[in-house]
RNA sequence: GCCGGGAUGGCGGAAUUGGUAGACGCAACGGACUUAAAAUCCGUUGGGCGAAAGCCCGUGCGGGUUCGAGUCCCGCUCUCGGUACCA
């Protein structure tokens, strides 16, 4: 019997797909049909090819692509290559190979891969960030940013000049002011801007990083390489004026929790009290920040982080030298040696002290660097009695400790953070903590001593690098300090072509940062506007910039006046913006929150949709991704030897010689490599443990309709999930038993008549039609195989299947497996692609059984299954589940106390 | 430490609102076809007792709510993520 020529039918469909561009979505599409935007998070274009775990989550958007467009809707499902940053640049390092070769390579190959897996994007939108005409784009949102300040009045960003004009008519000494002092002044509020602060620096990656981009280990996630800290003159941005909006406005999207609530941690915002201390008998003062304001009577000493500014001038000449050499240590100090003694505090005193005003004591002033400059003001009011780390601190430095909570009698610990009544607190005794912490806030603003306020963890957004391979700032800096921005209608500024794009790596933490653009030929660097000469911008921008807003770009991709047209962004993006989005968990935090930072600014400017002037019609929301799903990881076993070294998992085999890959999950077996002894462990699919498979090797052995299938029946899709290649047979052969039942004997053929299916077929096929549907609706795609599987074995028996279930059955199939559907479908007589086919719809009719099976339970466990009328009256099912034989048995010498019926469901008799 | 997810047969998993736990697939075992193997088809397969009818136990552990709990509540264990002196 012919088997099923899978190898003929992937390429002759792939083949037709690409030249008929099936998949295409028109730029001026059909708007009064509804449209579905499906976006699979934006892949940087590795090296070393895909292995099975990647596409996992674009099987599942190509599947509900598919789904979407035989159910009416205008899909745009496009892809593209985050192939700026790091990972680029360094591969290209490696290989001494440009960045623009190895990414152009890297590209094609992964394209040939995606292909090769029947994914139906829009080719045509493919899109890379290192492309000039989509750089251009991202240089002119950074322009947007740095032209605009936030207004927290009216709690949105409005362009700079806007302020300008405010400053000008309200501020009398604006007149006076020369150039570069209003450029300082402005320069305070623009959203993007240059500034002094201490960074995260990595001489041997030879760039800055973002907070985001250094481990709780004080490493660079890249490379794993030390960090240091370093005060630096750094592009920011200042998305700390988004706080309040990036953490209210998840409530706007329908995201897994759990993301949500890593976005809320991140931004970390906290209600509490800024407190004014006065110190040296009023000659400075210090602000704090504290959430536990009640606790103000306990306050015996204040802490100022090592960086902060007040420390130079309020410490004693007898103090100077210790605490010089405290700074000098906690500068050294990376955050590695951080890391090591955590809860260790350390610190210095000052000499001097402020003036606690609840109790009008004074009170030391010490640093320590347990108090971190980047959070709220940089110093503290230290409230040992409440609080873990001061009390450390106080016991470590033998300073006094305060309650001003009562603890429950049996508490033994130190600190006390529970609930309970104020003591030692004069006015607020005896209140409950709430209560007091109220009443002080409304005490010192009485007094003009401070207020109740909020702060957020969330810092502004370090946005540049000392690298060669991102996008260039438009930013030009002339010879007397000022800074001026590129005319929008002057970019791209086109990243020279340099030979040596190497960043200048060293061991030393104290080398000054040399990007490789300062190696720019001078035609490049050197820039005359008005007669002046300016110098460009020589850093670049980090890998996050342009993948904050590229789905914005897929939806008019070729559009040289915009970054995208207004009328497109507006139906693309309405209602719910991006209808799916699916991507790691990895991206959770970072990535989402930056692409909802760039969308909010774009959408205050009036970028991005178009307010309407009726609150009704003013359907585009704020945020860019409406509904967010995480996949899971793909894990493996891996098998590493003596030494601890991961080996190639393919090569290992167990006691008896079985390839480890067939039987690694059964009991008792030794594995080994090359003879000798390994040990297995399990882990997520990857180069670093040896254990990818590669989707081309699947898709040779076994096509990539089984490969696409096994990918979504191996469980829900965002479970991380072991891969077994052993188990794909099993999907396998439900495509060869289709293709058999289809074809029969001879594979030219077609088994299918116009004969009238079987009442019970018809029912089958539209329960099948349902739970299809529903599962798909929900990205439950494994139990949608399933019911097709289920479905399947009842045309085995078939000498011809009847075209009214032939078809549908086939178009069921179609998004998860495309190409042997398209086979079929032609078969069957289909003149095209059956992608633009009606989905089938079931009929309620089809649904209702004549009887059903309901069980009997006695006392809740189960003695019997009845069959009745599923509109049975509730007596008659009763006395018909008293009357079964067993049932009967169990009531047997028992008072019946209760008859419990769920209709359609379940009967329950309770005796005793 | 804190926050979040998860734990169901030999394995992957199903059970959508509290209603017959184990759908579907893999593996295993038995059988059919075959000279043989592969492929295919049929059957068995959570554990225990029983000749059978049937009975007992069973969704990480211990309690609880309910006629009824994998599902809800309380207390744990393990595991995978996130985060880490955030005042």
């Amino acid at each position: 019997m012919a088997d099923y020529p899978f190898k003929d039918i992937e390429a002759k469909w792939q083949r037709f797909w690409e030249e008929n561009k099936t998949f295409r979505t028109p730029s001026d599409v059909d708007t009064s049909k509804p449209k579905y935007y499906v976006l699979d998070m934006f892949p940087y274009p590795s090296g070393i090819g895909l292995h099975v775990g990647h596409p996992l989550g674009y099987i599942a958007t190509d599947i509900v692509s598919r789904f979407k467009r035989m159910r009416g809707f205008n899909v745009l499902h496009p892809m593209g290559f985050d192939s700026f940053g790091l990972p680029a640049e360094q591969f290209a390092v490696e290989h001494g190979v440009h960045p623009r070769i190895t990414t152009e390579k890297n590209i094609e190959n992964m394209v040939r891969q995606l292909k090769a897996i029947g994914l139906s994007y829009d080719w045509d939108r493919k899109l890379a960030t290192t492309d000039v005409e989509y750089y251009r784009w991202t240089q002119w949102i950074f322009l947007q940013l740095y032209n605009s300040y936030y207004d927290s009045e009216e709690d949105r960003a409005r362009p700079i000049y806007e302020l300008e004009a405010k400053l000008a008519a309200e501020d009398p000494s604006w007149e006076t002011k020369s150039d570069a002092e209003r450029g300082t002044m402005l320069a305070e509020h623009r959203l993007a801007y240059l500034a002094e602060v201490p960074v995260n620096w990595c001489p041997a990656l030879g760039t800055v990083l973002a907070n985001e981009e250094v481990t709780s280990e004080g490493r660079s996630e890249r490379g794993h390489h030390p960090v240091y800290k370093r005060p630096l003159r750094q592009w920011m941005l200042r998305i700390t004026a988004y706080a309040d909006r990036l953490e209210r406005d998840l409530e706007l999207v329908d995201w897994p929790e759990p993301v949500k609530l890593m976005q809320r941690n991140w931004v970390g915002r906290s209600e509490g009290a800024h407190i004014d201390f006065d110190i040296a008998n009023g000659e400075h003062t210090s602000g704090v920040f504290t959430t536990r304001p009640d606790t103000l009577f306990g306050a015996t000493y204040m802490v100022l982080a090592p960086e902060h500014p007040l420390v130079d001038r309020i410490t004693t000449e007898d103090r100077k030298e210790e605490v010089l050499a405290y700074l000098r240590e906690a500068e050294r100090r990376t955050d590695i040696d951080r890391m090591a003694d955590s809860r260790i505090k350390t610190g210095v005193f000052t000499g001097a002290y402020a003036t606690n005003p609840a109790t009008g004591k004074e009170i030391p002033i010490w640093i320590a660097d347990y108090v971190l400059m980047g959070y709220g003001t940089g110093a503290i009011m230290a409230v040992p009695g409440q609080d873990e780390r001061d009390w450390e601190f106080a016991e470590a430095f033998d300073l006094p400790i305060v309650r001003t909570v009562e603890p429950p009698a049996d508490f033994d610990g130190k600190a006390y953070m529970g609930e309970g009544k104020v003591i030692n607190s004069g006015f607020l005794n005896g209140l409950y903590i709430d209560e007091a912490i109220q009443k002080t806030i409304a005490w010192l603003e009485e007094i003009g001593c401070g207020e109740g306020t909020v702060t957020y963890k969330l810092r502004d957004w370090l946005f540049s690098r000392q690298r060669y391979w991102g996008e260039p700032f438009p930013i030009l800096h002339g010879p007397d300090g000022t800074i001026r921005a590129v005319d929008a209608g002057r970019l791209p500024v086109v990243l020279p072509d340099m030979d040596d794009f190497r960043p200048t790596v060293t061991d030393d933490p104290e080398a000054p940062p040399l990007p490789p653009l300062s190696r720019a030929p001078e035609s490049w660097r050197f820039v005359d506007v008005d007669g002046v000469r300016y110098e460009r911008e020589l850093n670049t921008m980090p890998q996050w910039a342009g993948s904050c807003w590229y789905y914005l770009r897929f939806i008019d991709h070729t559009n040289d006046l915009h970054a995208v047209d207004k009328e497109r962004e507006h139906y693309w993006m309405t209602d719910h913006g991006v209808d799916l989005y699916i991507g790691g968990v990895e991206h959770a935090v970072l990535h989402l929150l930056y692409a909802r930072f760039w969308h909010k600014v774009l959408y205050d400017l009036g970028h991005v949709s178009t307010p309407e002037p009726f609150q009704k019609l003013f359907v585009t929301g704020p945020e860019p991704f409406g509904r967010l799903f995480n996949q899971g990881y793909i894990l493996a076993f891996a098998y590493r030897d003596e030494r601890g070294i991961a080996v190639e998992a393919t090569d290992v085999v167990d006691q008896d010689g079985n390839p480890a890959m067939e039987v690694q999950d059964h009991p008792g077996r030794r594995f080994f490599y090359k003879g000798r002894p390994v040990s297995q462990e399990y882990g997520k699919m990857g180069k670093s443990l040896k254990n990818a498979v590669s989707p081309d090797e699947i898709n040779g052995r076994y096509g990539c309709d089984t490969l696409r299938l096994y990918e979504m029946y191996m469980g829900p899709l965002e479970a991380s999930k072991p891969w077994n290649t052993r188990d794909i047979i099993g999907v396998n052969r439900f495509l060869r038993r289709i293709w058999r039942n289809f074809t029969g004997e001879d594979s030219d053929a077609i088994r299918v008549s116009d004969v009238d299916p079987s009442d019970d077929l018809l029912k089958a096929l539209h329960r099948t039609i349902k739970r299809v549907t529903d599962d798909f609706e929900r990205l439950s795609f494994n139990t949608a195989i399933a019911a097709l599987i289920e479905f399947t074995s009842k045309l085995n028996p078939l000498e011809s299947i009847p075209r009214a279930v032939a078809e549908p059955f086939v178009l069921m199939l179609a998004p998860l497996a495309p190409h042997i559907a398209e086979e079929l479908w032609q078969r069957m007589g289909g003149t095209e692609s059956l992608a633009y086919e009606s989905w089938p719809v079931w009929d309620e009719r089809y649904l209702v059984q004549d009887l059903i099976k309901i069980a009997v339970q006695v006392n809740g466990k189960v003695r019997a299954t009845i069959m009745i009328a599923p509109d049975s009256e509730e007596a008659d099912v009763l006395s018909l589940a008293r009357q079964d034989e067993n049932v009967a048995r169990h009531l047997e010498g028992k008072q019946l106390r209760r008859e419990i019926y769920v209709p359609g469901r379940i009967v329950n008799l309770v005796a005793s």
